[in-house]
DNA sequence: TATTGTTATACTCTATAACTATA
DNA sequence: TATAGTTATAGAGTATAACAATA
């Protein structure tokens, strides 16, 4: 049975407390206000979240496949082959072959592109230990341990 | 300058050490998990974790408007108006004229909206107990203060 | 002039199904 | 038969610009 409309002021104050005792909506806001100010500091270097993660796997996992890029990443491989075409096309990663399996490419990262990955990575650094600016290192660690935790239940 | 393509054997294991050390990063995987939990746990009520919150808050917050909703899911309000558009058209909620304003809209739960959201609400808690069995009370207290804590710094 | 809700639009991330070429 | 990469496609979340109605 559904009310019938009427005319209602509205609210002063908008309370939050249902929403804010679940972990998935904590977990999601604090993942949006990361992940829209990572946007930022990664956008001079053209690079989002994804492509700098996918970058910095190839970087230091020299040789590894399509699939395992993947796997790492926690993504597809249809949604792979994008990220893939856009980091090759800059000519910071090369899809080589790889002897005795003619279909799968072990991909590395080029000089330009372990360069971009470098200077990346020191920006985000540098945006990690801003925003993280707000804990303290015991909290830190207690953060990070329960995100992993939470990860490993997938 | 690029180096050339030549023939490499793929890696046996993939090291994911630098992004591990991201809180960004970690924050990604584990709401990317509970996400899509969640999403397995509302889709039998037709919700999702961002029409739940809508929801949520407008049978919690009767007679908010569309603004003061956008503001509470930290959401832009071009992009409430399909997910108010949903809610109303299944007679869950119903858009109200404000006295002295007739820009606005105050939002409203019906009767039928809020025995959802409270069926709802049940199967979000037994997951979020679920997926937060791998954290003891003292570690899910300290994520809930840091996630809340680095919301807070948006 | 400013605000509320809205439309139009675009980009990103994610997912599934089905194809190809190899194994 | 199975696997690696790919194509096509769709759903969902997010963002900006610009508009009409109203304040």
């Amino acid at each position: 049975m559904t009310q019938p409309m009427h005319s209602m002021p509205a609210v002063d104050q908008v309370s939050d407390d249902t929403l804010r005792r679940l972990a998935g909506y904590n977990l999601k806001r604090a993942f949006n206000v990361i992940h829209a100010d990572l946007g930022e500091v990664l956008a001079p270097l053209d690079l989002r979240m994804l492509t700098f993660s996918a970058l910095t796997l190839i970087a230091d996992n020299n040789g590894l496949t399509q699939t395992q890029l993947a796997e790492a990443l926690a993504i597809k491989r249809p949604n792979l082959v994008v990220i893939v075409d856009e980091l090759e096309g800059r000519g910071l990663i090369l899809r080589n072959p790889v002897p005795n399996d003619r279909r799968a490419h072990a991909l590395s990262a080029t000089l330009p592109g372990r360069r971009l990955r470098d200077r990346a990575l020191a920006a985000v650094l540098a945006h990690e230990a801003r925003i993280l600016a707000v804990l303290d290192p015991q909290e830190r660690l207690a953060l990070e341990q329960a995100l992993i935790r939470i990860r490993g239940t997938a």
